[in-house]
DNA sequence: GCCGTTTTCGGCCCGACTGTTTTCAGTCG
């Protein structure tokens, strides 16, 4: 785990601890702070170095003390303190859906429980019963969720690409059989954060309690969590929660803009809204009881004089102040992506490789593909090879696709002549990792050649959270040596992820976006890491037709030094979708 | 605990659904 997701666990923690002691508005506070370290795309201890930990929204003197007390001593002496106060396992049962800080309290208070195995012996013996407040159905409600919860961690999120496969297939069967007028994604899907906790689902319909019926009824569904007549919660196959709201026509922008979020863009924005005697809600922007925006997102936007924007950066890390100055960045799309300068040389390479990777770059409508081979070998080997590649190449008939070559260097490694650099078109440097497998460090020595990027960062282990702290050593080394660093999809190997892609581009670091170690169409998620990142087309290499052959890339300008809030940047480009 | 072109004190987003309540608290999105 990384210093800020440490800390953001404290905070929760804290934020729970707090509740159950009854406080008001300080769980808040703490769930605000922990849920913005949570998503920085910095290292705390940086942010921490030039001091900057006050520029964190949400977070002010008292909880910048307790950062600066966790990167000095890995621990936080209020959380030992408060944490001391009540058994663990109160923190568990009040993590059980429906239970929360106020019965987890009356439990522990009024009847010992302290942790969900009491709880379940507790019911069993029949001692809730006659309590204040807990009737059959509550009691039965209980029961069932423990069960569940017994059977299935609850806190397991579905990646992006099955999330985005079972939305199709919701929608498609909800608007077979229900009329619905529009039906969208909404929620951390439509953002497209990597890992969706649930999916959320928007409708327009004529007829909402049918829509909402239909939807409860679907042959996936295992069960009803709840169903009223403007929403409804079902758990469905396998095992993911699914929400559908359902609002009329004239209300679709402003439901569209509450479901999308975050929760933290929606308060900002909300906050914003009554300062200037408005009010937003799902159902529009009102000036007293008028309404005078909702239909669409840009309306609801536009009434509070902002620009509208990408879901993707609606984190609250800025884009607010941004929209408002007109100044929301354009940000990469995978149309504009020219090809893949990353795609492996198999040890045998054969037609139907050529033939798939081929068809696969059409797809995207690129124009050119970078093969690549991997560090070491012969020039004798590597010229026969090459040889191959281009007859497999022409025999695919690439029409409009140019072949780049490419040669992987380890940093810092000198080779036996005769050199085979002359053979490729370019160089990737990829990091001596040493004998270990994650985390290399940049290297200290002058650059031996100029590699057309760095990639295979591997800053964290396979399918794990990559450390801040491993990513700005690199991104430092980039800025300073003009280099461009690789950012791929989430793999085998963990590079930079959207927060260190944020911050890498801020300091002036191009991109160079590749769909990693997988199949090729996962260029798709490098893209929305890149999107989430705030990275605009400029700010990448292989958006340009002339990305290999043109001199090596250059650093553009420092935009500024990385921090929270505001930056500088231009509108959306002419032509680009603005409410898609 | 945070925060400020209306505040350094006094606010803190806003609403749906459920179960239990004779008017609403708790939980969740
Ligand atoms: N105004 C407001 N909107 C909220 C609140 N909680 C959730 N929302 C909105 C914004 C969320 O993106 C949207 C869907 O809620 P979810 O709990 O599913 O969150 P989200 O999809 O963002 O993340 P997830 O991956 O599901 O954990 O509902 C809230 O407390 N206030
Ligand atoms: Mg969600
Ligand atoms: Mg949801």
């Amino acid at each position: 785990m990384s210093t800020n997701t440490e800390v953001a666990q404290i905070f929760y923690a804290m934020a729970d601890l707090l509740d159950l002691q009854g406080e008001r508005f300080k769980p808040d506070a703490y769930r605000r702070a922990a849920r913005s370290v949570e998503s920085l795309g910095e290292d705390l201890r940086k942010v921490a170095q030039r001091g900057g930990l006050d520029q964190i929204p949400g977070v002010g003197e008292q909880l910048r003390e307790k950062i600066l007390e966790y990167i000095r001593t890995g621990r936080i002496s209020a959380y030992e303190k408060l944490r001391a106060t009540f058994p663990p396992g109160v923190l568990e049962l009040m993590a059980i859906p429906g239970i929360g800080p106020k019965t987890t309290g009356r439990f522990y208070t009024e009847l010992h429980l302290d942790s969900p195995a009491a709880l379940a012996q507790a019911i069993d013996q029949g001692r809730l019963n006659g309590l204040a407040g807990f009737g059959p159905k509550k009691i039965e409600n209980l029961r069932e969720a423990l069960r569940a919860v017994a059977a299935a961690p609850p806190s397991s999120r579905i990646p992006l690409l099955a999330a985005w496969r079972l939305a199709r297939s919701i929608l498609q069967e909800l608007s077979r059989r229900t009329p619905v007028d529009a039906l969208e994604i909404a929620g951390s899907v439509r953002r497209c954060r990597e890992n969706c906790g649930d999916l959320d689902l928007l409708a327009t319909s004529a007829r909402p309690p049918e829509t909402i019926a239909v939807f409860a009824g679907l042959a996936g569904v295992r069960k009803v969590v709840m169903q009223g007549d403007t929403r409804a919660t079902v758990i469905h196959d396998p095992g993911i929660q699914i929400d559908l709201r359902v609002v009329e026509p004239v209300s679709f922008g402003a439901a569209w803009q509450y479901f999308t979020g975050s929760k933290d863009h929606n308060i900002h924005l909300r906050t914003l809204a009554r300062d200037a005697g408005l009010k937003i809600n799902e159902y529009g922007v009102f000036r007293g009881e008028k309404r005078v925006a909702g239909a669409t997102e840009a309306d609801v936007y536009d009434a509070m004089d902002m620009q509208w924007m990408y879901p993707e950066i609606r984190e609250n890390q800025g884009e607010i102040e941004l929209a408002q100055q007109k100044k929301i960045p354009s940000l990469i799309q995978i149309e504009q992506i020219r090809g893949d300068l990353h795609r492996h040389i198999p040890d045998a390479p054969d037609r139907s490789w050529m033939k798939d990777l081929v068809t696969e770059a059409r797809r995207w409508k690129f124009q050119y593909l970078g093969l690549v081979e991997a560090p070491g070998g012969s020039a004798a080997s590597h010229r026969s090879r090459i040889q191959e590649i281009r007859r497999l190449w022409n025999e695919a008939q690439p029409e409009g696709l140019r072949l780049h070559l490419g040669w992987e260097v380890v940093l810092g490694k000198m080779m036996d002549p005769p050199d085979p650099e002359s053979l490729f078109d370019y160089i990737i440097s990829v990091p001596d990792k040493k004998g270990s497998a994650i985390s290399p460090k940049p290297p200290t020595s002058p650059l031996l050649r100029r590699p057309l990027f760095v990639g295979h960062l591997s800053l964290g282990a396979p399918g794990a959270e990559v450390p801040r702290e491993a990513a700005g050593p690199w991104i430092d080394w980039a800025q300073t040596n003009g280099v461009a660093l690789e950012l791929t999809a989430a793999g085998a190997e963990e590079g930079l992820d959207a927060g260190g892609a944020r911050w890498a581009h801020e300091a002036g670091v191009v991109l160079v976006l590749s769909a990693g170690a997988g199949a090729l169409s996962e260029i798709e998620l490098t893209v929305c890491r890149a999107r989430r990142g705030w990275v605009p087309p400029d700010g990448v290499l292989n958006s340009r037709a002339d990305a290999v052959g043109a001199t090596a890339p250059k650093v553009s300008k420092p935009k500024r030094p990385p921090r929270v809030g505001r930056t500088e940047r231009r509108g959306p480009a002419a032509g680009e979708r603005t409410d898609p």
